[in-house]
DNA sequence: ATCTGTGAATCCGTTCACAGCA
DNA sequence: TGCTGTGAACGGATTCACAGAT
């Protein structure tokens, strides 16, 4: 069939699988990488190993996309990159604001990777009137109370919360009533939110967490070969997947 | 080497679910708050609302720890914040190195989620000679130089990599050879590691580019009546869950 | 001959609903 | 009576394995 056009199966899925959309912009950046190294074409089996997935989850992944390979050959790279992005609604550039401007909120403006995918950072917000005018990798922070100003006059709908846990959840509704309805949140602390409005958090503290589980697991098998007496080293999982996906993170506050 | 064998005997109570380990720090949060409020008891329902899952979910995650609870009353806060530290590990105290002190690594050293969860900040490293010696969170950067002595000297076996994306795999390299068995990585880059070594990656730009597939597809809606003829608005998932619906990560090979 | 696309089988996690105990 | 603990049902995600296309 003619590649190309959004060839949408009206009785079934218009819907992608998350663990699918999660996914996606790792393939992208394996195939960005590909690009610019003007590879014109890839297999699964290589792309897969680029992004770090098995080349099965990785076909079965754009098999929800869509028919954009060929068999016998593989997939366009440029063509992919495309049809990725779109999808991703990366063709459009979205600002984003950032709010609380600490370590991890200066570290969060710095950070290249914005711009470079469809994100501007639009603004910087912090409560603290001592860092309002202060430039942050090139963009003076606002005053907190400006915050609906801003996020109205420049159509913001992603927030990123950097704040300490406390002021988190009172941030993110001010936020929400002013617009925003998508929000990464970087604090310690489960928001709520009304129906409509995504949350995804990423929690450092959550994450060393299970990671010492893991590890305490494994010093734990060095010695104890009893216990039960059927309990081989188990080398945890096999292929090479890396994707935690998303959760976790953290600020805390004293 | 493709087909990755290796068996997963039918582990018994000694395996806990992935889901259930990346939750576990989620209820300890709540409960260490609870308890820090002297609440003595908690019932699955109050304690799900506060990590924000349902509490079906959290009765079964329970259920793999051991029966803690007490049928008609609830769970007690102190023991189980004991019983959950227990089993991620955190009643020891993990010595962590950050490797790449540029503004990420900076916050990540300043955040205080470490020392209060039994994780202790051993070493910054940094591969910037200038650098060397001055402190960053009242600790001072050391040079790449002495990284394996560092990891050895502090029988460091969690690495955080906040380096670049160029100098990520080198750096994991050298954390893997001098003993390192966990890594959380901030680079946004595949790492490849040998069988037996954790890897998790929180990345940001990744987070961001998923917000925006959902953010894309909420607008599309509004206009989108259409198509299909029976697709509700599907507000997507109902309850605010905030969990990262369903990923969980990652564990991966060479 | 090679590599994609995908039904079918399987695995894992979530939810249901109720039995069992305080 | 109230709430935990858990088998059973369910649904989503991964893997298998092969049909189909080039």
């Amino acid at each position: 069939m003619a590649t190309g056009r959004t060839h949408r199966p009206a009785t079934r899925s218009r819907g992608i699988p998350e663990a699918t959309v999660a996914r996606l912009p790792l393939y992208l950046r394996a195939l960005t990488a590909l690009s610019e190294r003007s590879v014109p074409t890839v297999s699964s089996e290589e792309l897969a190993a680029a992004a770090g997935v098995n080349s099965a989850k990785l076909r079965k992944d754009f098999s929800y996309l869509g028919s954009y390979g060929t068999r016998g050959v593989g997939y366009d790279v440029e063509y992919l990159v495309y049809q990725i992005s779109r999808e991703l609604g990366l063709t459009q550039d979205w600002p984003v604001v950032i709010v609380g401007i600490g370590n991890l909120g200066a570290a969060l403006a710095n950070y290249g990777g914005f711009a470079s995918r469809g994100f501007r950072v639009a603004a910087l917000i912090d409560a603290d009137p001592a860092m309002a005018g202060k430039p942050v990798a090139g963009i003076p922070v606002q005053h907190t109370d400006d915050l609906e100003k801003i996020i109205t006059d420049n159509g913001v709908s992603i927030g990123v919360i950097a704040t300490p846990a406390g002021a988190a959840q009172p941030v993110c509704d001010r936020l929400v009533a002013a617009g925003v309805t998508s929000i990464l949140n970087f604090a310690p602390t489960v928001l709520s939110v009304p129906d409509g409005v995504d949350v995804r958090k990423v929690d450092l503290s959550i994450e060393l967490q299970i990671l010492a589980f893991h590890e305490q697991r494994k010093a734990g098998e060095e010695s104890a070969a009893h216990e039960g007496a059927a309990v081989p080293p188990v080398a945890h999982d096999e292929t090479t997947d890396q994707g935690p996906d998303g959760d976790v993170p953290a600020v805390m506050p004293a």
